[in-house]
RNA sequence: GGGCUCGUAGCUCAGUUGGUUAGAGCGCGUCACUGAUAAUGACGAGGUCCCAAGUUCGAAUCUUGGCGGGCCCA
């Protein structure tokens, strides 16, 4: 079959006469220009008139409810890009939901207590904090957490998040702080709350107990010290090994703090690592014990001469000789050497100076060895008067020196050195912090206790993304000691415990269900401004007490009047970690427990997850969250971490307004948020680049509708035609998007929309159908199917990008009811507001596999077409022709009358012939000499000139201006 | 120092159970178009797959050890 032979015409230069009027151009007041900056505020405050949120949650949800739980931020300073990326995708996923169906609420929180805001508020006020009352702080502390409240609410709307902004969840709020005392009560209850001595984190500066969380590790120099102890040296406790019983002898020990000597009790030892005794020929110095292993490098330190090294004893059996020695500041103290797994010979001299008040270690094996848990510091850092003379009212900061020097004097300094290392400070005010026993409040959190087993179970039943979480939590619940819950400050919820004059004291699940009660009416602040007797509502209370001794008597009879409040104030942590029971069932019971997904930073494995995690599992047969997400960090564009005082970060504020929130949407949207995120100027530009191509792909689609009508022109594909290949195209996008989203790899969706509005869309359809969509006659077959397709891929690109790009789709939706027959199918509807379309059924799997035949010819015709550019200067694809050769056996030789149109207009040429031949091929030729060129589709074609009324047109064109003159 | 984790073109990402010459889009360069026009198209140049050793006929992929980054902890 060959394309019959016409007689070509000489070619002319075609009369001037203009037909761009006769064309369909496209026609659309959706600019190419976004200017979000300005256009974005508009839409904020058209949802805000129109009650989008509330519109949303009155639409149908077939799906029922899923809930996605925020986190609540710190109610402290401007957001920052770690809130950008939490909450952009915790909207996403949302909206997602929202879009498939569901009824997904998003109720924001916030943090509001805790010794940030204590801090920032103590330096506002400086010294005229002494004169205020407790209810005067926690008022100043409540302005300042509001005051961020309503910062961060505004930041976090103009970043299109959509949610109940008008009640979100604080944990100030009297109920709030209702349902953090009830969830104490159901511990207590369960008997995992105690009362002990123990040494916490303690921050002298703030003079507070801190929680892990609130710590952070800087370098630090210090004074380490190699001590002599005296060994009370006996023959019953001389291991033979160690030679003849000498007549004294000193234990070496390593210490980096030499501020809590005096807190000695113990010398502690490995078990399976060997000692020996070391002893000088001139016999000028005591022998010394050391680990052997350590003997040769700590030695050395010191100039002994002439040393002789004894054959090695085991910790395990020296102590069964019981040895003891001489505490090193106090002869009077004798003191034992014990054994502890922890001991290493990594540095130090194998042999641990033991201090049970100043170390958790320390205290575990203080209370397996009956220690005294001794602490002699203040809680300003200062000494107390059971220390020597010389040191009692000395700030420890100040005794490592004067504990060198008395170490010097009594001979004891074995050698000291400066060394540099990591150190934890207080996360506030950046001092260091000590190790302190002091009395707290404690859950039982750590071990097998009931709470651990329930909690390791819970971690079971949980969906962790990435995998790898649920061994990071699992590792950390593992490794985690009781939890410290009493904080040494004003702002935040008391601990209700009620102390009598004698020190019993009255916590039980009775005494806080009731102050739970009267916290949810007058607010905590209560705690601060009603007597005990106003809270507990009587003279007396009857019920169990904690003695002085740690004790638990029932029926004991507190009289109110006689008590007072305890001062202590929660963990926020546990305040935070409340929330599944304080705001799912308390303060928003809509929500319901438990919530389908948490979603925050790996951070929050040690924050939020595990606070959650372990409170629910001192009372719940159910974990609070079914999935948990993790995102990384923001780093900068080398990979470093940002930070305020380098100035590599970023101003989500600033970036705002240079990019507007679509583009930074876009932005997070196209990272792999499970690794760390590198951030920049420069990328929030690139970020622009893929805005502008998604925005101008829904321009183009737009523009091409401007006379189509949805509900009359709607035709199906042409079986061999490019729409087609753009329908199959399109289904499978949608498959893959949707998918995607459901897997929340955002960054997927991300890269299949913006290569298939480049690819498929841009460089292959939309170049394929721009003759037929501005040339057709506008009612033809021919442009009414592609039309159709535009209009699919319009919906599909609109409500696929809605989640992410949430102004620009919503500007574009309205364009979209502006397009002829819209507004009859679906009202004034908003994207937001819709269900994601059902994807067209699947086109025939063999009209989609002519393509891949098609496709590698056209990838060959433009090859060549750039060769003729180069070569001839062929400029105008409209100026060259093919020839298309197709094997006469192929399945697609009969439709290749109907493919050879398509490869013509998907290659942007003037003409084609289609000629039977052995195989597949393409040639390209120029036709610049060959044929004239139509006036107005500018083809030149053989058919230039047929119709002796229009000289100047193609045979196409000719029948389309005089069907366009005839019906006008 | 320990636990978890990441390291593929300038950027963002793909790379199936190991298997031709490691891919995509963008960006960049060159060119074209001027009826998607501060838009669009074409072609092209870009990689020691962090490094090293090992296993294997064969390693971006598996093992071990480094180096560098991040989070958490000591």
């Amino acid at each position: 079959m060959t394309t019959p032979e016409i007689k070509p015409i000489v070619p002319t230069e075609p009369a001037a006469r203009d037909y761009k009027h006769t064309l369909n151009l496209p026609q659309t007041n959706f600019d190419m220009k976004a200017n979000l900056t300005q256009r974005e505020p508009a839409i904020l405050a058209r949802w805000e008139a129109n009650r989008e949120y509330e519109a949303l949650r009155q639409r149908s949800h077939p799906q029922g409810k899923w809930v996605l739980h925020d986190g609540p931020p710190y109610a402290n300073g401007d957001i920052h890009t770690g809130h950008l990326i939490n909450k952009v995708l915790k909207d996403i996923i949302v909206r997602f939901r929202n879009m498939q169906g569901w009824d997904s609420p998003y109720v924001p929180g916030w943090d509001c207590h805790g010794l940030p805001i204590e801090s920032a508020v103590q330096k506002e006020l400086g010294p005229k904090m002494r004169e205020l009352s407790p209810a005067q702080i926690r008022q100043h502390c409540r302005d300042y957490a509001m005051k961020y409240v309503r910062i961060q609410s505004a930041s976090f709307q103009r970043l299109g998040i959509q949610g109940d902004f008008k009640h979100p969840y604080l944990t100030l709020d009297p109920r709030y702080e209702a349902g953090v005392t009830g969830v104490l009560a159901e511990l207590v209850k369960n008997n995992l709350v105690y009362r002990q001595r123990k040494p916490v984190h303690w921050c002298t500066a703030d003079q507070t107990a801190l929680a892990e969380a609130e710590l952070e590790y800087a370098a630090k120099k210090d004074t380490s010290v190699y001590v002599r102890f005296p060994l009370c040296v006996t023959a019953e406790s001389w291991p033979a090994a160690w030679g003849p019983v000498p007549t004294a002898a000193n234990l070496l020990i390593w210490t980096t703090t030499p501020w809590t000597l005096p807190a000695n009790r113990a010398v502690a030892v490995g078990p399976r690592h060997e000692y020996v005794c070391v002893r000088q020929a001139d016999g000028g110095e005591p022998p010394l014990i050391v680990a052997a292993t350590l003997a040769e490098s700590v030695l050395r330190l010191s100039s002994l001469a002439g040393r002789q090294t004894s054959a090695p004893v085991t910790g395990a059996d020296w102590i069964a000789l019981h040895p003891t020695y001489r505490h090193p500041m106090d002869g009077e103290r004798t003191q034992p050497v014990v054994l502890a797994d922890y001991v290493t010979l990594e540095d130090g001299t194998g042999l641990v100076h033991t201090a049970p008040g100043h170390g958790l270690e320390d205290y575990q094996t203080g209370r397996r060895e009956n220690l005294d848990i001794y602490c002699p510091v203040l809680a300003n850092g200062k000494y107390d008067d059971t220390v020597p003379e010389f040191m009692r009212g000395q700030s420890i900061w100040q005794a490592n020196g004067m504990v060198v020097e008395f170490l010097k004097a009594h001979h004891l300094l074995f050698h000291q050195m400066e060394i540099d290392h990591s150190y934890p400070h207080c996360w506030r005010c950046h001092k260091p912090v000590i190790f302190r026993a002091t009395e707290q409040w404690f859950v039982r959190a750590s071990g097998t206790g009931p709470l651990m087993q329930r909690a390791r179970r819970f971690v079971e039943e949980v969906t962790w993304i990435p995998g790898w979480g649920k061994n990071r939590i699992v590792g950390m619940l593992e490794s985690r000691p009781d939890w410290c819950i009493s904080r040494q400050r004003w702002w935040g919820v008391p601990i209700p415990a009620f102390f009598d004059q004698r020190g019993n004291i009255l916590l039980t699940e009775k005494s806080l269900r009731h102050v739970a009660a009267y916290f949810g009416i007058h607010g905590a602040d209560c705690w601060y401004q009603h007597s005990p007797q106003q809270i507990l509502g009587g003279d007396t209370w009857v019920d169990s007490a904690i003695t002085p001794e740690g004790q638990v008597v029932s029926n004991f009879t507190f009289k109110t009047a006689e008590l007072r409040q305890g001062a202590d104030i929660l963990d926020v942590w546990f305040e935070s970690g409340a929330s599944h029971c304080a705001v799912l069932e308390a303060t928003h019971p809509e929500l319901g427990y438990p919530a389908n997904l948490y979603l925050e930073g790996s951070d929050q494995h040690r924050g939020w997850f595990q606070a959650s995690l372990l409170e629910a599992a001192g009372y719940r047969r159910q974990p609070p969250f079914r999935q948990v997400l993790t995102h990384g960090f923001i780093v900068d564009a080398q990979g470093r971490k940002m930070s305020k005082s380098q100035g590599n970060d970023i101003k989500v504020v600033d970036a705002l307004k240079e990019n507007g929130a679509d583009v930074l949407r876009l932005w997070v949207s196209s990272v792999d948020y499970q690794h760390d995120m590198p951030c920049s100027k420069e990328l929030f530009v690139r970020t622009g680049e893929a805005y502008r191509k998604l925005r101008n792909t829904i321009r183009y689609l737009l523009g091409n509708l401007f006379d189509f009508d949805i509900t009359r022109d709607a035709v199906a594909p042409q079986p061999h035609s490019i729409d087609t290949w753009m329908q199959y195209r399109l289904s499978s996008l949608q498959g893959q998007v949707l998918q995607a989203y459901e897997r929340y790899e955002f960054h997927h969706v991300f890269k299949l929309l913006y290569e298939f509005c480049n690819v498929d869309i841009s460089a292959i359809y939309a170049k394929a159908i721009k003759d037929r969509l501005y040339c057709e006659l506008p009612g033809s077959r021919r442009r009414r199917s592609s039309q159709t397709m535009c209009h699919r891929l319009l919906i599909a690109l609109v409500e696929l990008l809605a989640p992410v790009l949430v102004f620009t789709t919503d500007e574009a939706w309205q364009a979209v009811l502006q397009l002829p027959g819209m507004k009859s199918l679906v009202g004034d509807s908003s994207v937001h507001r819709r269900i994601f379309s059902t994807p067209q059924p699947p086109v025939s799997q063999e009209l989609a596999r002519h393509w891949e035949t098609l496709m590698p010819l056209i990838q060959d015709g433009l090859k060549q077409l750039d060769d003729l550019k180069r070569s001839i200067g062929l400029g105008n694809a409209l100026d060259a022709q093919a020839l298309i050769v197709f094997p006469a056996t192929d399945a697609l030789a009969p439709l290749m009358a109907d493919y050879g149109p398509e490869i013509e207009d998907a290659l942007g040429l003037g003409f084609h012939q289609i000629q039977a031949g052995d195989q597949w091929g393409i040639t390209i030729t120029d036709s610049r000499k060959q044929y004239a060129s139509c006036a107005r589709c500018w083809k030149r074609r053989p058919d230039v000139g047929q119709n002796p009324a229009y000289p100047d047109l193609s045979a196409r064109d000719a029948e389309v201006v005089q069907k366009l003159a005839a019906a006008t």
